[in-house]
DNA sequence: TCTGGGGTCCTAGGACCC
DNA sequence: TCTGGGGTCCTAGGACCC
């Protein structure tokens, strides 16, 4: 049988990188990307780590330190950052065989085979250089026999300089020099909890989990950790997944711009919501059977009196219409919204997917009666909006919506606007 | 006095990931 | 004052059945 080898490819800082893309007056300036709502901070240029601002911390609490500093922060900016990320992967899949694109921001490559032809390091240097010079991004490569081992590879690809951005782990030996120098949490699937827990049993480094036996594991842990183990010694337990998987739920959910209190703007975001969750949905080629709709008051807030509340509705049967879930989503806000609470965020869920056309209604149902006008509607309304955002929409959704998010940071859409393009001069 | 056992299905909640 | 969004999977426990 012939070994596996995966490869982890990792864009480096890669929203911060986007930014500095069409920014080289930035350079060397430490930036950082934040949040929705410009809530926290999500990415960091490496001269921002260096200075100390934390991954994920609200921005409240880094402002002195960026000041001090000189950080420039930036809204997060999607539209550039997917279609910078469109450019990796494509590259990525013109130079491997297997590509899984895992994240906006790395990608397992197969490279059972490639050795043949090449060596393994040369070949994830050539990967570096070649992103490097069509992207202008740059990315880290981790090489191992199992998913797991690659993604520790590729932390020690970044974490250590001297390695180029390279590192090759198919040997044991490095396998388990790495692995003695890596705490626990460092392991992909092993979060928080599960270190402090992990530790109670005496297992701190990633090798004393790769060392503890899979079957007490898996009576003390679960069978995910017992995979982990498995995957840490070697034993290929996940596989590459070319094809992405179909959705089981689309979530469309957002912090609000500014408290809700009135039940008006409620409606307007609840049905901003449902429209973008209904054309996802259409995206995946998929109808929906259930809807769940939730708002909640902020968690942090110590003055605030604490609401939480979600509600669920089954259709009669599955669909893809805006105007359905419309109706049916003001019905189940109805009976949650209650007067009095600053709300801080709500969102909707559709899950229960069918393909459309498969669904076999109950004997006392109506016959599905498929009104071509309607799917010419949502048709026509997904062209015209994907085409140009916003341009048509339901009512509900209110037309100025004072609750949408902040981003008084955003950066221009340089790549896929062609008014926003970047002008040299 | 003594009060079974095993199976399925569903859901809520928890944990993880980026 | 200000704390993201969108996913997946597993497990425990309750309801229900025979």
């Amino acid at each position: 049988m012939s070994q596996n080898i995966f490869a982890l490819v990792d864009c480096n800082n890669f929203y911060a990188s986007c930014e500095k893309l069409f920014r080289p007056d930035l350079a060397n300036t430490p930036i950082v990307v934040l949040s929705n709502n410009d809530g926290c901070v999500v990415a960091r240029s490496k001269e921002a780590k260096k200075l100390g601002v934390k991954m994920g911390v609200p921005l409240f609490q880094v402002r002195e330190l960026m000041q001090k500093h000189g950080i420039l922060a930036f809204s997060s900016n999607y539209a550039l950052y997917a279609d910078m990320s469109q450019r990796v992967m494509s590259i990525l899949e013109g130079l491997a065989p297997r590509v899984e694109v895992y994240s906006i921001d790395e990608a397992f490559l197969d490279l059972t085979g490639v050795s043949h032809c090449k060596g393994l390091t040369e070949f994830g240097l050539s990967v570096r250089q070649t992103i490097q010079k069509c992207t202008g991004i740059t990315v880290c490569v981790g090489i191992a026999p199992t998913k797991t081992l690659s993604k520790l590879a590729n932390h020690a690809a970044k974490t250590w300089h001297k390695t180029g951005g390279v590192v090759d782990l198919t040997s044991k030996d490095r396998q388990r020099k790495l692995l003695a120098l890596l705490p626990v949490n460092e392991v992909w699937g092993i979060g928080s909890k599960l270190t402090k827990r992990l530790q109670q049993f005496g297992i701190d480094t990633a090798l004393q989990l790769a060392d503890a036996d899979p079957k007490y594991i898996r009576q003390h842990f679960s069978v995910l950790v017992e995979r982990t183990v498995r995957e840490l010694n070697g034993e290929s337990c996940i596989a590459l997944e070319e094809m992405a998987p179909t959705k089981k739920q689309i979530i469309s959910s957002r912090a609000f711009g500014e408290r809700i209190t009135d039940k008006q703007q409620m409606r307007e975001a609840i049905s901003e919501y449902i429209s973008r969750a209904c054309k996802k949905l259409r995206g995946e080629q998929q109808q929906a059977k259930h809807l769940t709709v939730f708002l909640r008051t902020s968690p942090f807030s110590e003055k605030d009196a604490p609401y939480s509340a979600s509600k669920s509705v089954e259709l009669d049967r599955p669909s893809s219409d805006t105007r359905i879930f419309l109706a049916k989503a003001m019905q189940l806000l109805d009976s949650l919204w209650v007067t009095g609470y600053r709300y801080a965020k709500a969102g909707v869920m559709l899950a229960d997917f069918y393909d459309p056309g498969v669904y076999q209604p109950g004997l006392f149902d109506d016959p599905i009666v498929q009104r071509e006008s309607d799917q010419e509607l949502m048709q026509l309304m997904d062209k015209l909006n994907t085409k140009n955002a916003n341009t048509i929409w339901f009512a509900s959704q209110g037309a100025k919506q004072n609750w949408s998010m902040k981003r008084e940071l955003l950066s221009p859409a340089y790549t896929t606007n062609w008014s926003q393009l970047p002008k040299v001069k």
